[in-house]
Order: structure tokens, then C-alpha cells, then sequence
DNA sequence: TTAGGGTTAG
């Protein structure tokens, strides 16, 4: 009855049989204790599985093996830690269950130190062909970014199984290695094993991190194909997939056909329509889900803000930060920066620095961030300058706010400014990160980094870049040489310029894509002003759509237009 | 009587 009970986690049944039990003749049996103590641990009650272990008069391997498996399935891995060299104390030898458990539990302790020493132990004790315990260190080892030594663990073992696969397809996927989780996948398939949700869900939260929207399709296809059902944990990371792949078309459908929709789904929904401008339709999406009675959470709102900020919404963003209260969302930092953004966007720099100074929580390097940010949108110098010293005193490792800031110069001229700023930089070592934008091509991904010669296609390139830049000077695109960060004279800036990374892409893809297809364009910083200019005058010179990924957000351009309204 | 793998925000 207690096992019963334990799987169906019907704990106030349990809790009847047990009163009953520890009356009974059977009061003193070890056996019962351990399946007590295992119902607690089940039912997420840690407390009362500790009070029961510390009265209990005799243990065995079993009673510590349950306790540390309990701590390590509720996420308390201290405690499963701290039993270990107890239980090593007492004369007790742990196997495989025990062994599997800590490794778990050590897979989220702070340094991998413990988790190599389990590993020898392993080993000494022949462990580690197992395939619980293979797992779990496959596991252990991913957690800890150590992957090639996962990779090294999971081919050795002579017998795999769909966790262990997924173990390590879950390990790449945290990383956001969309291409390695994919082949992995595939060679899951040709080893014979079927996937499961749980690789699925592994599988679509790489291709997620990657964009890659072909791909994405291909495992979808072949998920409807074998059968797989939209529940819940799959359901929700092909929707985010989708959305963060550039398609909310299809990210929507999902939505519709979810056998179910949890929390997780409709906040998977409102951050893709937040990320593609969408800002009303998420308004009304969240609107939507509360008046079906869903409790939103800290991340609802932040993705509602988010939305507002880059949809300009000043007084739905406003009125939907004081409603957190209502629902009991306790305000973070990050809601506090989107606040910081919906003002600063909306050219209310005065009101964003006297919000900051009114919160009820210190502000962070972040907050200042936000109103540099829109100090850099609005080109006002001085109060740009102060925010940039704040967050420099707050994080002087973050080259963010100097390159803000040099922007802010040099949009203004004052490349004096400019070379002060970048000395700077380069006194504290600081530098700027590459810029990088890729583009997939029949399922090829091309990358280009800003000003560089070495493409194979370089002349090409630049030859039909000169061809476009040509057509949409016709119809009015003037470079905006603000952006160009050093100094120089007009005719370098503008050449400089003209070799942004997106625009390289965006070439290459006009090569090799047949007229009126889609271009998608994938950037890892946010995109520049000029090139967003171009952009839109590109999509009408050439009748094309361009969907373009930066770190914020997607612009789909298309007839001339942007989908964020020249607001992000 | 005891075990290993998954989704959303910044």
C-alpha cells in the first residue's frame, strides 16, 4: 500500500497507512521505515524523511541510498553530498543506485571537483560501465561544460539506452550546440534507438539557440512521422523553436495544437510575439490568459514589458509593472530595466533617470545600461556619459557601455571624445566582441565576420553589395556614418560601413538565393542603425522579404518597412 | 525497499 501510495504520490493516503504501520508489530522493521522513507522523498517532504532517518535505530545501505537519491530528485544536493562520506563512515559500501543518485546531485554542485573524485571511484569499483551510473556521469560531466570527457564516457559504454542518449544530446543542447545535437540525433536513429520527448525537447531547445529553421522542420516532420505526440515539455520547446527560428506563424499553430497548455506554453507564445514586435497581439494574449483565470509569473511580465518596451506601449507597459503587485509577482531587477527601456525608448530620459533613483531596490549595472542605451537612441551626451560611469563603477569588465558611449561621441562628431573613450578601453583591456552574422544556405551555414577580406566569394560579395547599395541610394538610403566608431574621414566611414557583417550576408544571400525567396539572417550583436536603414530600402529595391535575428530581437523587413516601427 | 535524461525570461 505504501508503494502504491509512493507512485501515485498520494501522500494523505501514505501518511493514514503509515500512523496505521508504526503502531503496529511492524513498528521496528527496516524494510517498512526504507518504503516510508521513499514515500517522503516522492512526495517532495525531505523534511519529514530526515526527522524519520535520524530516529530510525538501525540503517542500512538501502535507508542512505533512498535519503541521497531523495535530496539529489528534489534538488537539495547538499544534503545527498554531506550523507555520502557519512554512509562511507559507518562501513556501508554504496552501489550502483547510490552511485547514480550523488552523481546526479553532484551534476549541480558549484566545481566538478567532487564529481571527478565519484568518477575514480567509479572506476576502482568497476562502476562505470553500469548503465545508470554512465548516465549519470555523462550527465555530470555535461553540467560541468565538460563535454568531450561525457562524449569519451558515453562511448564506452557497451550498453546504451535512450537515457544515456538523451544525457548527452541534453549536454549539447545546454551548450547550444544545435549542429552537434542534431547529429547526435541522427546517430540515435541509425543505432536504432527511438527518440523520446525527452530528446525532442533537448533536440528543439538546441535547434532553438541556433535558429536553424529548416532543421527545426526536418525533426518536427520526422517527430509526426514516428508518431510523437504534442504533450506539454515537447510541445512548448518546438514552440519556442519555432518562434526564436524566426517563424511565429508556425509558432502559433503549435500553440493551437497542444494537447495541453501550461504556463510555460503561453510564456513561450508572449516572448515570440514580444521578439518579433508583435506587441499588441501579446498584450492581448496576456490579456487573453488572464481572463481565463492563469496565474501569471515573474517571467509573464517580463515578457509582456519587454513587449510593450519595444512596441512603444508607454502606458500599458506602466500599467501592467503596477499590476505585478495584484498578482503577487515580486518586481526584479530585469522588470525594473524593462521600465528603465520603456522610458528611455520613449525619449523620457529625465523620467527614466528619476525612476531609477526612486526604486526600492539598488540599481545595477543593467539599470544604468538601460538608460545608456536610450541616451545612445536619443543622442543625449551628457546624461549618456554619467549613466556609462555608473555602470563602468558597477562592472568595469563589461565593454558594453564604453562602446555606447564611444557611439554616442561619435554620432554627435566628437571623435576627440571618441579616441578618449576607446584609450580607455584598451588601457583596461577591454574589447569590443566581433561582430557576426550568418546565413543558412540550403542548409549550409555561412558565416561573415565585419571587414573581412578572407570569404572565398569576397569579391563577389562586395561587388553585388556595391550593385545594391546603388539601387537603394536611387530610392533615398543615405549612409548613416554616426555609426562607424573611429575616427575618420567621411569617404572611410562610409566604405567602412558598407563591410558591417549583416550587409555581407545579405549579399552572399542575394548570390544564392533564387528571386522573392525569404532571406534569413541570423546577427550576435544588436544590429546598427545604417544597416537597418539599408535593410528596408533592400527589401523594396529588391522585392524581397528579409527576416533578420539580432540579440534582442527579429526584424522582418519587407516593402520598406520594419516590423518594430524603427523602435528598438 | 533504493537509481540516470527534457521546455519559457534577462
Amino acid at each position: 500500500m505504501l508503494r502504491r501510495c509512493t507512485q501515485l504520490r498520494k501522500i494523505n493516503e501514505g501518511r493514514l497507512v503509515c500512523a496505521h504501520v508504526l503502531k503496529s508489530m511492524f513498528k521496528h522493521d527496516r524494510l517498512i521505515h526504507n518504503t516510508i522513507l521513499n514515500m517522503y522523498a516522492k512526495c517532495g517532504l525531505m523534511d519529514e524523511a530526515r526527522k524519520l532517518f535520524d530516529e530510525m535505530p538501525v540503517t542500512d545501505m538501502v535507508t542512505w541510498t533512498t535519503m541521497i537519491t531523495g535530496y539529489s530528485q528534489n534538488n537539495q544536493s547538499d544534503g545527498a553530498v554531506a550523507l555520502f562520506p557519512q554512509m562511507l563512515r559507518m562501513g556501508l559500501q554504496p552501489n550502483e543506485f547510490t552511485l547514480s543518485s550523488l552523481l546526479k546531485a553532484l551534476g549541480f554542485w558549484p566545481s566538478d571537483k567532487c564529481g571527478r573524485q565519484l568518477h575514480a571511484y567509479c572506476l576502482k569499483y568497476g562502476y562505470c560501465s553500469n548503465l545508470y551510473v554512465g548516465s549519470a556521469l555523462v550527465d555530470m560531466y555535461t553540467r560541468h561544460d565538460r563535454i568531450d570527457e561525457a562524449q569519451s564516457i558515453f562511448c564506452l559504454l557497451v550498453n546504451k539506452n535512450e537515457v544515456s542518449w538523451n544525457a548527452l544530446i541534453a549536454g549539447y543542447s545546454r551548450k547550444g550546440e544545435g549542429e552537434h545535437a542534431l547529429c547526435m540525433l541522427q546517430e540515435m536513429l541509425r543505432a536504432g534507438f527511438e527518440p523520446t520527448h525527452f530528446t525532442y525537447s533537448s533536440v528543439f531547445g538546441a535547434l532553438s539557440a541556433t535558429g536553424s529553421l529548416e532543421q527545426g522542420k526536418w525533426v518536427h516532420a520526422h517527430m509526426i512521422k514516428s508518431g510523437g505526440q504534442l504533450i506539454e515539455f515537447v510541445g512548448n520547446a518546438l514552440l519556442d523553436m519555432y518562434a526564436k527560428s524566426g517563424s511565429i506563424e508556425d509558432a502559433e499553430k503549435v500553440f493551437y495544437r497542444l494537447l495541453r497548455r501550461d504556463l510555460v506554453s503561453w510564456n513561450s507564445l508572449l516572448t515570440g510575439y514580444a521578439k518579433h514586435g508583435h506587441g499588441r497581439e501579446c498584450v492581448r494574449k496576456f490579456e487573453e490568459m488572464l481572463r481565463r483565470g492563469i496565474q501569471p509569473n515573474d517571467i509573464t511580465f517580463l515578457c509582456v514589458l519587454n513587449a510593450c518596451s519595444h512596441a512603444g506601449l508607454l502606458d500599458e507597459g506602466q500599467y501592467y509593472f503596477r499590476l505585478m503587485k495584484k498578482y503577487n509577482v515580486e518586481a526584479r531587477v530585469v522588470h525594473h530595466v524593462t521600465i528603465v527601456d520603456l522610458l528611455g525608448r520613449a525619449g523620457l530620459l529625465d523620467r527614466a533617470k528619476k525612476f531609477i533613483e526612486e526604486m526600492p531596490i539598488e540599481p545595477t549595472a543593467e539599470i544604468w545600461g538601460a538608460l545608456l542605451g536610450a541616451c545612445r537612441m536619443h543622442k543625449d551626451m551628457k546624461l549618456g556619459a554619467y549613466a556609462a560611469e555608473r555602470v563602468f563603477e558597477l562592472n568595469p569588465n563589461d565593454s558594453g557601455p564604453l562602446v555606447l558611449l564611444s557611439n554616442i561621441y561619435a554620432s554627435a562628431g566628437r571623435w576627440g571624445e571618441v579616441v578618449k573613450v576607446r584609450r580607455m578601453m584598451q588601457k583596461n583591456g577591454v574589447k569590443k566582441e566581433p561582430a557576426c552574422s550568418w546565413v543558412d544556405i540550403e542548409n549550409k551555414v555561412h558565416m561573415f565576420v565585419a571587414n573581412d577580406d578572407s570569404h572565398p566569394h569576397g569579391k563577389e560579395i562586395r561587388k553585388m553589395w556595391e550593385e545594391v547599395s546603388a539601387k537603394i541610394k536611387e530610392i533615398g538610403y543615405v549612409p548613416d556614418t554616426s555609426h562607424v566608431l573611429f575616427f575618420a574621414d567621411k569617404q572611410e566611414r562610409e566604405s567602412r560601413l558598407q563591410h558591417h557583417s549583416e550587409k555581407l550576408a545579405l549579399a552572399f544571400a542575394l548570390l544564392k538565393t533564387p528571386p522573392g525567396s525569404t532571406i534569413r539572417i541570423k546577427k550576435n550583436i544588436r544590429v546598427c542603425g545604417d544597416c537597418h536603414s539599408a535593410f528596408k530600402f533592400a527589401s523594396k529595391a529588391l522585392d524581397r522579404e528579409i527576416i533578420l535575428r539580432d540579440t534582442n530581437r527579429f526584424h522582418h523587413f519587407h516593402d520598406g518597412s520594419c516590423s518594430c516601427g524603427d523602435y528598438w
